[in-house]
DNA sequence: TTCCCTGCAAAGGATTTGCATACAA
DNA sequence: TTGTATGCAAATCCTTTGCAGGGAA
């Protein structure tokens, strides 16, 4: 699934603005051939603009009576899965009722390759990796929130002198 | 509520036969007017012989087809809550399919006072207070594993004194 | 024009509920 | 006998899916 790398390669997002955030999401899933909506955009604004974790009937609710905008439950779903592939949202379930919530990530999870002579650090990402990771979790019944990943060695550079 | 206080005053279960702990579960039930049935007896022996989560379906499997017993799934959905209420199971949801699972909780549950002169430990549940907990959790999107508590202080000997 | 995006309604799966029956005390 | 426990089927809730129509490139 090429949605699932769109930011492989690229730096998070750490604008300030929507409008900041928007354009660096619109030109790095341009790449990948997805086009652009005004429903998208409404809902990437809704998740912008809360700093916690919202249902899809909690932003169907904003989007209708703060911003009157028509958009069905379904197309929040489907945008809400959309998101969590492209790993723009984090997501948790909710006792007692079960209820998935989502939250924007506003920065890109990466991990750091560090050289251990010049001290450079390396940003780089592996959906691989991760979904390892995210299994370990599982089996051991754990609810990750977040890891950092360091791989210390000696860079291409540094290997050669 | 008159079923969440089964154990309150009571040790936790430590037996390492299924027979034992039925009998000690039976002996602290029927103080509550709780009364024995073969499906929660058959319930208890297969959460007892699993040491991982089990879902409600997966219960259901080994009962039919290991033990050949006739048990309805709706019923052991209702025996799985009584138990959550008991608190004699922890739970956990699953990801992607937000499956429900239970596991029998060995020892119960309790909090623990300690006197600072005399040193003294006294066991002690609160339901309430457990609930302020959960709801503390939620509140912050954490799923918690287990806690522990230690009121330190003097008893009332120590403070006589 | 092409093919992705959206809406609607129906389907889906896990869990709960209502009610009649079975069973423990 | 009395009230609790169970089974069955229907209902419920959140979420997904199929398909036709709408919109971006």
């Amino acid at each position: 699934m090429s949605q699932n790398n769109v930011y492989t390669q690229e730096e998070g997002f750490s604008s300030s603005s929507f409008e900041n955030f928007y354009t660096h999401f619109v030109q790095l899933t341009a790449q990948s051939g997805i086009r652009t909506s005004s429903k998208r955009e409404s809902l990437l604004r809704a998740l912008y603009s809360c700093e916690s974790y919202l249902s899809a009937e909690e932003i169907y609710q904003v989007l209708h009576t703060e911003h009157h905008i028509r958009i069905s439950l379904a197309t929040i779903y489907k945008i809400l899965t959309f998101f969590e592939n492209l790993d723009v949202v984090s997501t948790v379930l909710t006792f007692p009722h079960k209820l998935k919530k989502y939250k924007l990530k506003r920065a890109v999870h990466h991990d750091h390759l560090l050289c251990l002579k010049c001290g450079t650090i390396t940003r780089f990402y592996d959906a691989t990796l991760e979904k390892i990771q995210e299994e370990i979790l599982t089996t051991h019944h754990f609810k990750g929130t977040h890891h950092t990943l360091t791989l210390y060695g000696f860079c291409e550079k540094c290997q050669d002198e």
